[in-house]
DNA sequence: GGCAGATGCGCAATAATCTTTCGTGAATGC
DNA sequence: GCATTCACGAAAGATTATTGCGCATCTGCC
């Protein structure tokens, strides 16, 4: 991958992105103070190199069903390369299991799941995270209630530091 | 918030404009099988109800310069309601929290967070999270590498469980 | 059975947006 | 000093979004 130079237009736009995904290119061009084509060019450039790794609309999970939503700390009896991308191959091929982080310290994977409800997820704790070949120890935590969720990157950590930096 | 019946539908549009939240209504009403009149209106339809909360560009922190990714658990010293809000406001307004989810068990808060480097954590770690009124016990955990990253909803058992229902 | 009313579709037309093309000016390097 | 590169912005045509309207289907209720 390129590295690409980014200059202030890049990152507003970015954040313009991140923060609504749908925006049409002539308001974003609007907002970040360029006419529409140079604005859609770089925002094209931004979807070539990998910056932006595409749009999502952000689905209402509770209120379509899933209403159960855990994290769950797999140990692994060996953490041999092989082991650990097995187990990730594992987890990328379970609808439930939308998020798998390996760690570092005593627990070897964190993944955050959901379901529609808790028999669901017992039913997918036991007949299948469980008898997972290598699996040696999880424990699962129940989320009572969201407070914060806004995946991405805090821009505004990033405009002080590169201020800082130039 | 109104109760909304979808159909087979309604479930393509949401599955689809998750997968691609950019997607013009035409290809989008291509998609699902109907004109493109119908299909916006029930797009904003979707939007209205809450279903579709917003649209998010994916932007890649990583390659942004915020290399770091950590789990954070958090215990309290009370868990009075006043107290747990106190802190999830606290969340809020730190940029680098990303998510936080309160949990049951032994630990009360998960956090999600993301710096530009080990130093940049380590100096919000122990000078803003640990020094929190009411924070008894933070356990840190390093992402070494994601696995799977798909926030949203498993939209293939959800087709499951509407056929068996219906 | 048969009649409102409600619901949702699609066609057609207009408004807005996207996207390409092209000419211009500033910055860079030789 | 001059050629090259780069990015911008105006203009125009293609595509898309959005509105208005007529029609079919479904539902509840005589």
């Amino acid at each position: 991958m390129v590295a690409i130079r980014l200059d202030e237009i890049d990152r507003k736009i970015l954040a313009e992105l991140q923060a609504d995904g749908r925006m049409t290119n002539v308001e974003l061009a609007k907002r970040v103070g360029i006419s529409a084509p140079p604005c859609l060019r770089r925002v094209r450039t931004l979807e070539e190199s990998g910056l932006i790794r595409g749009y999502h609309a952000d689905v209402n999970s509770r209120e379509l069903g899933f209403e159960v939503q855990v994290f769950a700390m797999v140990g692994l009896e060996s953490q041999a390369e092989a082991e650990l991308t097995a187990f990730e191959e594992r987890c990328r091929e379970w609808p439930l299991v939308r998020e798998c982080h390996m760690l570092n310290g005593e627990v070897d994977f964190i993944l955050k799941c959901v379901a529609p409800d808790l028999s669901s997820f017992q039913q997918f704790l036991t007949g299948k995270l469980l008898t997972t070949p290598n699996v040696a120890s999880v424990k699962t935590s129940l989320v009572i209630r969201g407070a914060k969720d806004e995946p991405g990157v805090p821009f505004d950590v990033l405009e002080e530091r590169m201020n800082r930096t130039a």
